[in-house]
RNA sequence: GCGGGCGUGGCGGAAUGGUAGACGCAUCGGACUUAAAAUCCGUAGCCCUCCGGGGCGUGUGGGUUCGAGUCCCACCGCCCGCACCA
């Protein structure tokens, strides 16, 4: 018997689609348009099984829209700049261009024979000169409207690599590269202003209908609104010109209960008294050791110093506290400062009972009114508890009553002000690292920062650089550096942080409508295309990358280079699960694990063995590590297999959201099943014969398969959608029905396949005479008349438990399936003779008397 | 600690409040074959059965409903996000 070669037969159709442009987005203002886009990826080298099942779904939906008659952009490209390259250039030698750009030609063709349905022409990387011009473009523009500034910030240092880190590249409070301990330093940096638009970032949220809750939901805690009291604490004596200390809190009804002020080590205050206080400066100086992280900060044990100064309870001049020094205050949160009160204050409580602080009660337990011992009294602010002599008068109130009521009470005694604060800070773009995009910006003597002239961009970086030390290349480049002043003229210095590559990702969506226009976007490709209909990525972005894209849309919009109308730039957002693969483990004679590749490993009856017959442990369903030799290579799967095999397998077994177990069982049943279409196929073309009496039903069949996989493409239900493809698959090998419905409805197979076996589709297509391409055939529509049987099978329950069934037609009146119903042996067995207590008849559905 | 999600056969999973287990994998039986592969057909939640059928079943316990995998409450288990944020 022939087989289906997929590996000549893809290429065939691959080819064919290049030589017709199929799938050059084309704008169309005849035709509605759709964007589809996945988050594009990072070139390290090889794609992964997981891009394999990213880009299928949205080829499954770019295929589908351009079907359904929409003007489609599905581009691709890479996210190119970033410390990989750098590292290998350190490790390997080479330069992060000639790597980075080898990487991109070697996964290119690893992409290109899974046949989607991509755009070329747009393809660019993020560390095209083209591309990082227009973003140091944008980010001039964005200096201009004062949406980036520079200032001095805490960051985490690496002392041997002599860079900065981002908080996830430090681990356990050291450099994850060099092992270093990571310092604490002051640096001047740049800063994106995106603090000034959380209140924004965070309402807009509620208008994405079609993003996933949970990312909404992680994006609002990560922005972290919170509504307080700002106030202040006179000092009894003025120090070093304060003569006052500023103080937020959320919860300004604990007033009573404080018991010291707080400052940060990193609070003004505590800067000019280190001055003139060692005993304070050495204990300050412990307390900035260790990274910024939030996990390090928690792990670290509370440290305080008294700084022997006193200040005046705001509600009581007698009443005097001291303030402290404390580890755990943060500088950019609030105001530095804090009161504490322990009773209600986890960490204060600890705080004070180490320095041996008191602890004062402000409210108990309606039910059990004890007071605090060593856990602090924290109750949801939605619960009542009964306050003990407030000063605003309350006695039983629950903590947002009394917050608000707190609150209301201070600003009219004009002694605090409401506030809403955010938990988002503003987002350093600076990195000490020479991949990445330069910073257009240029250092002189007399004019200060100065931003480069648009003409002069892109401020391309050097080729000539080394990696053989560590720290920033272009610091210690010999002329790269040295520039004219855009501003005077006279000799000046180039800024040589680069661009967080965050930044690289923020916007790119927005480039693709237009990737080779000489400014960021061009105004008539971006307000056709934009929005992305569907963005489609990994949860693991769920906030950075796309809090940052809203950030930049709007920033965007506000230099004029979006439409108002994107400044939310994804309209739906589909966050698809990891492909996973079982782990192969033995153990060896020290009992530390020994892993085994897939290919080694023989499976029987669900048990495992290596070639000489050892059992291997399975683990099941893991997320494919190197490592642990559980990955699977696409570059093996589509060459055994072919692509389509690949693309129907990561769609069909699991949900799209959920993480589906890669086995090479699965992936051979997928093939077999192509096989067997495709052999159907044959059959079919070659079959001869009259109409039957068969072909009503095969067709009825259709057009509800039409209707259902359809609606599994729209609702990202591809499994589900999946699944009535192989239903229908052997509805139409066992039919009896005559040649041209068989081909008919064969064709209607081979269109609702097309988005995932796009290639199968085709020459299932070409078999059956279909005229043309299958890509340019319009997507099938169900015959809403052929969906609705003549007659239905009504279920009948008795007290809600199945007993029967009757089959009537479908528009038989009520009365008459009632009487039906109670003529049925079953009922009449249950009745007894007596009369049911109700008769419930839900048309089309099912009936249920009840008893 | 705070917030969110999920628990359905041996496995992946399906099911607008309306016949639970579609579809696929694995399993078992059969056909074709000298044989195997490939292919095709059939069976399959658990228990009982006089073979007509009956009972029990979606983590546990309650509730709403004519009817609950689905809605509500409590609990158990697993997963994820955030976390010294004043």
């Amino acid at each position: 018997m022939s087989r289906y070669e997929p590996q000549a037969v893809e290429k065939k159709w691959q080819e064919a689609w290049q030589n017709a442009g199929t799938f050059t987005a084309v704008a169309d203002p005849a035709k509605p348009k759709y964007y589809v886009l996945e988050m594009f990826p990072y070139p390290s080298g090889r794609i992964h099984i997981g891009h394999v099942r990213n880009y299928t779904m949205g080829d499954v939906v770019a295929r589908y829209k351009r079907s359904a008659g929409h003007a489609v952009l599905h581009p691709m490209g890479w996210d190119a700049f970033g410390m990989p390259a750098e590292n290998a250039a350190m490790e390997q030698g080479g330069h992060p261009k000639d790597w980075t750009y080898g990487n991109i030609a070697v996964m290119r063709d690893q992409m290109k024979p899974l046949g989607l349905s991509i755009d070329w022409s747009r393809e660019f990387a993020t560390c095209d000169p083209e591309y990082y011009g227009q973003q140091q473009a944008l980010f001039l523009d964005m200096l201009d409207k004062g949406l980036v500034y520079r200032k001095n910030a805490v960051v985490n240092w690496d002392p041997v690599d002599m860079t900065v880190l981002a908080n996830e590249q430090v681990i356990d409070g050291k450099g994850w590269r060099s092992g270093a301990e990571v310092e604490r330093r002051e640096l001047t940096q740049w800063f994106f202003k995106i603090s000034d638009m959380a209140g924004d970032l965070l309402d807009a949220l509620d208008g994405l209908d079609d993003w996933p809750a949970k990312v909404k939901l992680m994006q609002a805690n990560w922005i972290g609104r919170s509504r307080g009291l700002q106030f202040a604490w006179e000092l009894t004596a003025p120090v070093h010109g304060h003569d006052r200390i500023e103080v937020y809190t959320t919860r300004p009804d604990t007033l009573m209960g404080a018991s010291f002020l707080g400052i940060s080590p990193d609070h003004p205050l505590t800067r000019a008294l280190e001055a003139d206080n060692p005993d304070l400066a050495a204990a300050v100086a412990q307390m900035r050791k260790g990274g910024t992280t939030e996990e390090a900060l928690e792990k670290a044990e509370k440290l305080g110093f008294d700084t022997g100064l006193m200040v005046r309870h705001p509600l009581n001049p007698d009443w005097e506290l001291p303030v402290w020094v404390a580890n755990f205050i943060l500088m950019d949160y609030g105001t530095g400062a804090i009161f504490a009160c322990p009773a209600h204050d986890q960490r204060d409580l600890d705080f004070c009972r180490k320095y041996d602080l008191p602890v004062t009660d402000t409210f108990v337990a309606l039910d059990d009114p004890q007071p605090v011992g060593k856990t602090a009294f924290v109750p949801p602010k939605t619960e009542k508890v009964k306050w003990l002599n407030h000063f605003a008068g309350l006695d039983v109130a629950t903590g947002e009553e009394a917050i608000d009521a707190t609150i209301d009470h201070m600003e009219r005694k004009g002694l605090g002000t409401g506030v809403t604060k955010y938990r988002l800070r503003d987002w350093g773009l600076s990195r000490q690292r020479y991949w990445g995009c330069p910073i257009p910006v240029v250092h002189c003597a007399d004019c200060g920062v100065v931003p480069e002239k648009k003409e002069n961009l892109p401020i391309e970086l050097p080729d000539d650089v080394s990696f053989d030390v560590p720290g920033n290349p272009l610091d210690r480049h010999p002329t790269w550096r040295d520039c004219a002043c855009p501003s005077c003229g006279k000799p000046a210095k180039r800024e040589t942080d680069t661009m967080d590559t965050f930044v690289d990702s923020s916007w790119y969506f927005a480039r693709f409508t237009a990737p080779r226009a000489t400014t960021p976007t061009d105004p008539e490709e971006v307000r056709y295309w934009m929005n992305v209909d569907q963005y489609i990525g990994g949860i693991e972005h769920a906030i950075l990358h796309l809090l940052y894209s809203r950030f930049f849309a709007r920033a965007m919009h506000l230099t004029g280079h979006l439409p108002e109308s994107a400044t939310e730039p994804f309209n739906a957002l589909f966050t698809q699960g990891m492909v996973t693969h079982a782990i192969f483990q033995t153990r060896d004679d020290k009992d530390r694990p020994v892993y085994h590749f897939p290919e080694d490993v023989e499976l029987r009856d669900g048990r495992g063995f290596l070639k000489d017959g050892t059992e291997v442990e399975i683990i099941p369903s893991a997320k494919m590590s190197k490592s642990k030799k559980n990955v699977v290579d696409p570059v093996r799967i589509i060459r055994d297999f072919g692509a389509d095999t690949a693309r129907w397998f990561v769609l069909s077994d699991s949900p799209p959201d959920r993480d589906v177990e890669w086995t090479e069982a699965g992936a051979e049943a997928a093939n077999k099943h192509l096989n067997r279409v495709w052999r159907l196929a044959g059959d079919i073309a070659a079959l001869e014969g009259a109409p039957t009496e068969a072909d009503a039903t095969l067709l009825r069949e259709m057009h509800k398969t039409i209707f259902d996989v359809t609606g599994g493409i729209d609702s990202f239900g591809f499994n589900a959608a999946i699944a009535k493809l192989y239903a229908f698959t052997t509805t139409l090998a066992k039919s009896s029905a005559g040649a041209e419905a068989k081909r008919t409805a064969m064709r209607a197979l081979a269109q609702l396949m097309s988005p995932m076996t796009p290639h199968l589709a085709e020459e299932i297509w070409q078999m059956l005479g279909g005229e043309g391409l299958i890509a340019d055939a319009p997507w099938p529509v169900a015959d809403p008349a052929m969906l609705v049987e003549d007659t239905v099978t009504l279920p009948i329950q008795v007290n809600g438990k199945r007993r029967s069934e009757i089959t009537v037609p479908k528009d038989m009146p009520k009365e008459e399936v009632e009487k039906l119903v109670l003529a049925e042996e079953a009922v009449a067995k249950a009745l007894a003779g007596g009369q049911p207590k109700k008769l419930i008849v839900v048309p089309g559905r099912i009936v249920n008397v009840v008893i």
